[in-house]
DNA sequence: CAGTATCCCAGTAGATACTG
DNA sequence: CAGTATCTACTGGGATACTG
């Protein structure tokens, strides 16, 4: 996926300097598919649940409560093979296995918490607008012919 | 869909220094729906790109290229309609639209900063345990006696 | 130029049932 | 307990065609 095709006309349309904001961004390269990985429905709710300590397959099904089993197994199962968590088997009757942050899950965490943060801070904003836009909305839709009078 | 019972017992789960990732984040309650709505597939690439300036709509879609009309006008229609972008019409022939980052836009895409940083920084990384992880998966499936040589 | 409207498929997630 | 297997429903998103 690159831009093969900037040529929009001989036109110096991209100031040259434009690029100072943000650039440092631009997941336009392989940092989308980490992004995507871990930007799905659970894997974000696994990490920050596996943050405060190891947890069993039953715990986190338990704690994460809406997940199904079906999920759990797939998304630990992929944090696993990206090895973000590490799962850790006893062999025994009945069987135990933990689940726990690797080193690089907790980077992930610690990384991915400024967001996390950000999101529960600004929820209420965010359906405040929404609310707004709705209005709008219906404001252009609604006045139709209703002159009643 | 919360977490009714966060509390799995009397857990003083995070010991002594369980390093700054405690209990904290839990994207347990609405914070998730942002997270849902920002981490689709193309949002963040949106923001980023809207980063630098200002952008027209077929810049955009030059731009960020490999997403369809259809998915940036869904993807820009709810991030207007989230407070994150604006959009601004002049109504001449031909039609000239712009969109831009709302503040709250641009408190996002820094809150976002660290993850995507995070993301094209260990990509390798990730690719590598990956490749780990299906090599013992095949060794553990794989040793069927398939000693040809 | 900047969209909207349809059609349609692939992938994702839920429910359910079974197993070492 | 900790999964796997299967079947199905839903939906995100691409392709395409049309419009003010």
């Amino acid at each position: 996926m690159q831009n093969s095709s900037v040529e929009h006309g001989p036109g110096p349309s991209v100031p040259a300097g434009a690029l100072t904001t943000g650039t440092m961004y631009a997941p336009t390269c392989r940092g989308r598919e980490v992004l995507d990985r871990v930007g799905d429905k659970w894997s974000l709710q696994v990490l920050a649940v596996l943050a405060d300590r190891t947890m069993r397959f039953g715990e986190l099904r338990r704690t994460i409560d809406g997940i199904s089993q079906r999920m759990l197994t797939v998304t630990l199962r992929t944090l696993e093979r990206d090895g973000i968590v590490i799962r850790t088997m006893y062999p025994v009757m009945p069987p135990h296995v933990e689940y726990a942050l690797t080193p690089l899950g907790k980077t992930l965490l610690e990384a991915a918490s400024a967001f996390i943060i950000w999101a529960e801070a600004h929820v209420d904003l965010i359906e405040e607008a929404r609310a707004d836009y709705d209005a709008r909305a219906a404001d252009e839709a609604g006045p139709e012919g209703f002159r009643t009078s």
